[in-house]
DNA sequence: AATAAAAAAAAA
């Protein structure tokens, strides 16, 4: 029995409490208008809203968020407080559709369960989940204990149950080709919508300052057109006042913007943008973007880019060009976004937690561990995706072993939530549909149901070519280190990219070797080398180069560079080099290697020169995709080893053998229909468990004693804090940048060793010892032998 | 018996 009305949350400060009554009502409304694009996902998010927190009117939870106010004053949490609440709203809905609709409306319950039951603890499994979770409660005292609280009338009973028919339910073919996941994602929808709302309604209770903070006047999409066709235009004058508008770059460039403009009003779908390196990618996918949203109403644009290094700049471009319009244009979400630490409210931060802003620049491990998650916080940005034009940049770097999953999402969000994609990249993937015996291969794209911008590709790439491949006679027999070593001599600015950590040590010592000693313009790059050295040595690279080139312009006589690396400069480091060696790898990652020579086009063609290094890439993908690329270029003869029909068919032979759902995503995401217990059963959880982008099961992070004259901090200092004070988050992500990752076998051997000790502050965190053997100034740690052990150089 | 690089990390 409650004394006084029911609360949502306890006054702050002795202030007034928040009402359940009206917590109930405003969650109810902003759901519901999150989904205003599908009535009955809409009307369902209404109702889980005025019935998501029905178990706050118990008398034990009453109890309990009383004394949790004032538990600060008593130092304890009271005993047999109650405050699990979630379950009485899903057992209203069950109670009450079955009532008022029949069969029918035990269905709408179902999915109404699975949202209001999550919408602390997150969705969950049906079988083995959520039915036994509600089965276990005494539903009929449950729901007495409810009413006895008092909510209002129409809460329980809303007069109008406006709900389509139930066929609207998108439980399977319903007229369109089958793709499993298709009731998962609408709930998931749905579930998004409810917990962003209540988010927000405690929010404006809790914290008024960032309930502020979050208004912002909407910009409408032709605004942000506009101000970026302005900048664009500024910047064609600027070409044309340096005289340049008839390079042939520059002329493929106009042609690629214009043709993402004239795209742009075609019907929303998906689009692929299929352009090679150096063809203005970033600013023609905004543009077709914009106009493509101006034209049919999308309410923002969200670009979606692998790794951090390349979102920096890209975000930077952005910035730029909106610049006019403030600051809060452009939200860079990631987990090296520089945001203010000291301001809670900055609307920046705010917006990453659930994407409201007209542009979002995200990582792709954001977008599709969000689109699988079961956690209210990662799932609530999902409804704001509806309605958008999603960018997926280097759309090649799709993940193999998730790619059916993550396609079928994609032409989800296109077919059912009014979003359109758009595939960049220069090596475009093949997803088009490609089923082979035994349910193998890829269930993707039909025919027509992708749109392909550029329509000239060929002659595009033609014009773009900037380099001539190399292929060894022989793709099967691998090459000692000595024969690569002799051909890398003589070129005096050459990069050479391996698929190993241990390749690259062993050729830059190869190479050191065969050099006089104490010779300079000589690197090794790999991630054994903590980011802030990666940093500094990429940095020193480029002055290199640019050194070089101005000695050369004068007849001067000029310094060699030479640099060794893993794959790590593939993505998102613009250098530049005439000779560009590549251990064998896959297609994409040649290319992209390819990207790297002669980028701004300054010689009539660079050189590309593949080879086959002693030890194949590990087992795994990485092998396979080597395998694959030797296929397609085998019998390749004269011909370029990169054009692009070698690049479709190197795809389709990849997604062909390998698993493209290693998990079992799409099995788990299915909707299986217990007709007995009209259930709707989808394993949320195990869906959610298995989507891991990013695989560090066997991997340590060790903190490094790097120092250099350029380091902005010390990483004693760092280390010293952290064993004092804990680890603060701005204290983790400065570390961040001293970091490297290892294997566990390797980490044991270096903890026996004394080279390395857990913090004993941060389990699963190690630092280097005071010992300074381990990590070299060079080539960074030292793990799997010494250097120059022989063991190491063994089969 | 070996393993590239990549990201993220708090809820109402």
């Amino acid at each position: 029995m409650n004394t006084g009305i029911a609360i949502a949350h306890a006054g702050q400060g002795g202030g007034a409490p928040h009402l359940l009554d009206e917590h109930l009502r405003a969650v109810a409304a902003l759901a519901a208008s999150h989904l205003n694009h599908d009535p009955l996902a809409r009307e369902l998010a209404r109702l889980a809203g005025l019935w998501h927190d029905l178990g706050k009117y118990r008398t034990g939870f009453q109890r309990y968020i009383r004394m949790v106010a004032e538990a600060h004053i008593e130092g304890r949490l009271p005993q047999g407080s109650d405050k699990s609440h979630s379950a009485a709203g899903a057992l209203w809905a069950a109670q009450t559709l079955k009532e008022r609709l029949g069969p029918q409306g035990l269905v709408l319950a179902r999915v109404l369960q699975y949202v209001i039951a999550g919408h602390h603890a997150g969705l969950d499994n049906w079988e083995g989940g959520l039915k036994g979770r509600l089965a276990g409660f005494d539903a009929a005292r449950e729901l007495a204990e409810a009413r006895q609280g008092g909510p209002a009338p129409e809460l329980l009973a809303p007069a109008v149950l406006n709900l389509p028919d139930l066929k609207q339910l998108p439980l399977g073919r319903n007229g369109i080709e089958e793709i499993p996941g298709r009731f998962a994602l609408w709930l998931r929808m749905l579930f998004s919508a409810l917990v962003d709302a209540d988010f927000l309604d405690t929010e404006a209770f809790m914290s008024p300052g960032a309930a502020q903070a979050r208004q912002a006047d909407a910009l409408p999409m032709s605004c942000l057109r506009g101000v970026f066709d302005d900048y664009m235009a500024r910047k064609a004058e600027a070409v044309q006042a340096a005289g340049q508008t008839d390079t042939p770059v520059n002329r493929r460039r106009a042609e690629v913007l214009a043709a993402c403009r004239a795209k742009a009003t075609g019907a929303p779908g998906t689009y692929t943008l299929t352009v090679p390196t150096g063809g203005g990618k970033t600013l023609a996918s905004m543009a077709f973007a914009l106009t493509h949203a101006e034209r049919h109403g999308k309410r923002r644009v969200v670009m979606v880019i692998p790794y951090t290094s390349i979102i920096e700049q890209t975000a930077a471009v952005y910035r730029e060009v909106f610049a006019p319009l403030g600051d809060d244009v452009v939200i860079e979400h990631h987990s090296n976004a520089e945001s203010d630490e000291r301001d809670e409210n900055a609307r920046s931060r705010l917006a990453c937690e659930n994407w409201d802003a007209p542009v979002i620049v995200t990582t792709s491990v954001q977008l599709f561990e969000s689109l699988f998650a079961r956690r209210t916080s990662r799932c609530r940005k999902l409804h704001n995706l509806a309605n958008s034009v999603l960018v997926l940049d280097e759309a090649q770097l799709l993940p193999v072993e998730y790619l059916q999953p993550v396609v079928d999402v994609l032409r989800l969000l296109v077919r059912d939530h009014g979003v359109t994609v758009v595939l960049c990249t220069a090596t475009q993937p093949t997803l088009t549909s490609q089923p082979l015996f035994g349910g193998k291969g890829l269930r993707g794209y039909g025919p027509g149901e992708v749109t392909a911008i550029i329509d000239d590709e060929a002659g595009l790439y033609a014009a773009l070519q900037r380099v001539r491949v190399h292929l060894p006679a022989d793709l099967k027999t691998p090459q000692p280190w000595s024969v690569t070593t002799e051909a890398l001599m003589p070129h005096e600015a050459v990069l050479a990219i391996v698929s190993r950590r241990a390749d690259a040590r062993e050729l830059y010592e190869g190479l050191k070797r065969e050099l006089p000693t104490g010779a300079r313009g000589l690197w090794h790059l790999s991630a054994l080398m903590c980011p802030q050295h990666r940093s500094e040595v990429i940095a020193d690279i480029k002055a290199a180069l640019v050194a070089r080139r101005e000695a050369l312009a004068r007849g001067d006589e000029a310094e060699p560079v030479r640099v060794v690396s893993t794959q790590l400069v593939e993505a998102g480091v613009d250098l530049d080099f005439p000779v560009v060696f590549r251990a064998l790898a896959g297609l994409d990652s040649v290319a992209q290697a390819a990207g790297r020579c002669n980028r701004e086009g300054r010689l009539a063609m660079g050189e590309v020169h593949v080879f086959v290094p002693p030890k194949a890439p590990p087992p795994g993908l990485m092998r396979q995709a080597a395998q694959t690329c030797a296929r397609v270029w085998d019998g390749c003869g004269d011909r370029d080893p990169l054009a692009l029909e070698r690049i479709a068919a190197y795809f389709r032979h990849l997604y062909a053998d390998a698993e493209l759902d290693r998990k079992g995503i799409c099995e788990a995401l299915r909707l299986q229909i217990d007709r007995q217990e009209q259930a709707l059963a989808v394993r949320f959880r195990d869906a959610s468990d298995a989507f891991r982008l990013i695989d560090d099961k066997d991997a340590a992070t060790v903190i490094v004693r790097y120092h250099s004259a350029r380091c902005r901090e010390d990483v004693n200092v760092l280390l010293r804090m952290l064993e004092r004070d804990g680890p603060a988050r701005w204290l983790m992500r400065k570390l961040q940048r001293y970091g490297v990752t290892i294997y566990q076998h390797d980490l044991k051997k270096l903890v026996a060793g004394g080279d390395v000790r857990e913090l004993p502050q941060v389990p699963g965190l190690y630092v280097q010892t005071e010992s300074d053997v381990f990590y070299d100034p060079v080539v960074g740690a030292q793990v799997g032998g010494a250097p120059g052990d022989p063991a190491s150089y063994m089969a």
